[in-house]
DNA sequence: ATTTGTAGTTACTAAATAGTAACCAGTATA
DNA sequence: TATACTGGTTACTATTTAGTAACTACAAAT
């Protein structure tokens, strides 16, 4: 995120919702989860997601420590992605919202 | 949120971040926490939020079902807001929120 | 008669975010 | 020789989100 107002803010929470209070930082987290996976399989499992923003999205993930990004010296490139110890200490809360949202959401039937 | 793409996705989890996954939201259901509160007051409180943003999410958070508004018909106007059982039951996960940050942020002192 | 107070709304502009399509490197394979 | 492969980048456009300032209603107090 680039609002400074929340990057930059004096209260922590505010803060941490200025690294991961966006709609795909917490969609490619969840996809990455435990495992080691690369650019390609991210853009591919990743619904809608296009090459620019996945490679942005990973980057500010990456600089707010939340990512390893791992890359391999091939032809053709090879880059692996995964969770840092942070990253995996989120992977419970996003789980907790899934909990959330299956208890409470109504669903309408289209 | 407007895209189409998460609020009507297959899957339930990124439906879930369809709706709270933006900046506003969790610092609002933060703020407002346990308390009936006005809406003068949330605009007092929030630092930075303006009044038309602050009226957008207040009715989106409703209209979600996180969040019950009681307008009363006097002179001048009256409304509160409440957090509904849904929106109390997000505020442990904003709470594990904060202890994630707590414990991983990386703070760089300007 | 004017100001105060509340909870907004409206029209317009600005900024942030996202989409599209083309392009790159360098080796391997057809 | 041309194409594929991977992980991007770039330039340009479109959409979404947010900010600004003015305005509304109605009653009470000044």
């Amino acid at each position: 995120m680039k609002d400074e107002r929340f990057c930059n803010s004096h209260c922590p929470f505010t803060r941490a919702i200025g690294t991961i209070g966006n709609k795909w930082k917490p969609i490619i987290i969840n996809v990455i989860g435990t495992r080691t996976i690369r650019f390609g399989q991210l853009d591919a499992i990743i619904p809608h997601i296009t090459r620019k923003v996945l490679t942005e999205q990973l980057k500010e993930l990456e600089e707010d420590g939340l990512l390893e990004r791992m890359a391999y010296k091939e032809l053709p490139p090879r880059v692996e992605y995964k969770l840092s110890e942070k990253g995996l200490a989120f992977l419970p809360i996003l789980e907790a919202i899934k909990v959330w949202n299956l208890k409470y959401e109504v669903v309408t039937m289209p």
